[in-house]
DNA sequence: GCACCTCTCTACCATATGGTAGAGAGAAGT
DNA sequence: ACTTCTCTCTACCATATGGTAGAGAGGTGC
């Protein structure tokens, strides 16, 4: 890229800008000022904000399904671990940086073709999960529930909470960080109790 | 109030577009042109948009905490059955009308005033909630696991999910109204496989 | 030296937004 | 009939936003 990496800064700035107070709640302006260069500095690198905003979501999709597949890879044989695996996968960067996932929530509610590139990158991830689980339930290593709504369950926990300390607030609790890897130990033991078969 | 009771098409029509698109997408304009009045006509009944935001935060939070406190008192005394009621209390506003929740997850990332109304609202429910699990794990009615975390549990997956099927899309998957019944009764399996004492 | 390319800037524009000023319609009280 | 109060409207404004036009700085190849 360019000697200082400018748009590398400018992707940064925009993650963490978009992730914690929401796409349509920055603009372009405060991005700018975030980097410290001038707003047209940003157009010249993105075509326009939603080019950058798709430029984002691609970054975040691409940065959680490497730390995911890695996960699934180094994880071992039984499921209930390898579920764990993955939730630590995810857990980590979003602790490190809250705004990680709240861009996968800020996606969710986006439409059109930034949100589609977000959704389309980590769907087949998903898919993979529930396949997963389904042959681990008929063959009697999990509980049998539907999928998708661990997956789902997963997915609202961590995004919606683990993610971000503001929605915590919503119940009363303003967690620290060594608190959050608590959550995320009561977490998997409220999972593990919930899938461990028979 | 009004002969034609401008002012509640008003709340109403806000509730369902903030809910579903995001206070900060949705301009005045367009809440106007939904009810069919003037621009001008929603500043006279909300003294400003901010103002608007803080009363359908309020009724929301309101109508919310009704229909907990009746389930609760019409409950049983098994925790699992209360927990199950609470949780039906919540999701059934929630399907019939998607933005309600919307709405709360919406307030746990704007800033202000507007939120802490409706934050303020909910955090005494959710407080009486952590507070009775607490008690039933003491007494070994429920398995021992952080009672915030249930409440997390059950408020990300209600709010993220149960609520706006858009998030689902993250997870590849657009639910009906039975789909979304069959699981409700998922999650409220898992969470009884979850929090079953012994 | 000179053209060229990369990168950042200042200046400007069109549009949309939240909000104001003030007028008019219609019912109600006297 | 006259005022008053409630309610809705048209017209307008200040500001912020995404985006455009184009110039200048600084290095690189010839």
């Amino acid at each position: 890229m360019a000697r200082t990496d400018t748009r590398g800064r400018i992707l940064e700035a925009a993650t963490d800008l978009f992730g914690v107070r929401g796409v349509d709640a920055v603009s372009l302006d405060v991005i700018a000022a975030e980097v410290g260069v001038a707003k047209q500095t940003l157009l010249y690198w993105f075509a326009s904000k939603d080019d950058l905003v798709q430029a984002v979501l691609a970054q975040t999709a691409a940065q959680l399904g490497v730390a995911i597949e890695a996960a699934i890879r180094a994880s071992g044989d039984d499921p209930l671990d390898r579920i764990e695996a993955v939730v630590k996968a995810v857990f980590r960067p979003a602790v490190r940086r809250p705004a990680l996932l709240g861009l996968v929530r800020e996606a969710s509610r986006l439409s059109g073709p930034a949100a589609e590139r977000l959704n389309g990158a980590l769907r087949p991830l998903v898919e993979r999960g529930v396949r997963y689980m389904e042959g681990e339930m008929d063959r009697g290593l999990l509980r049998r529930a539907d999928p998708r709504l661990v997956a789902a369950l997963c997915y609202a926990t961590v995004t919606g909470i683990a993610t971000e300390p503001e929605a915590l607030r919503a119940v009363g609790w303003q967690p620290t960080t060594s608190e959050l890897r608590r959550l995320r130990s009561e977490l998997l033991a409220f999972l593990r109790a919930a899938l461990a078969p028979g």
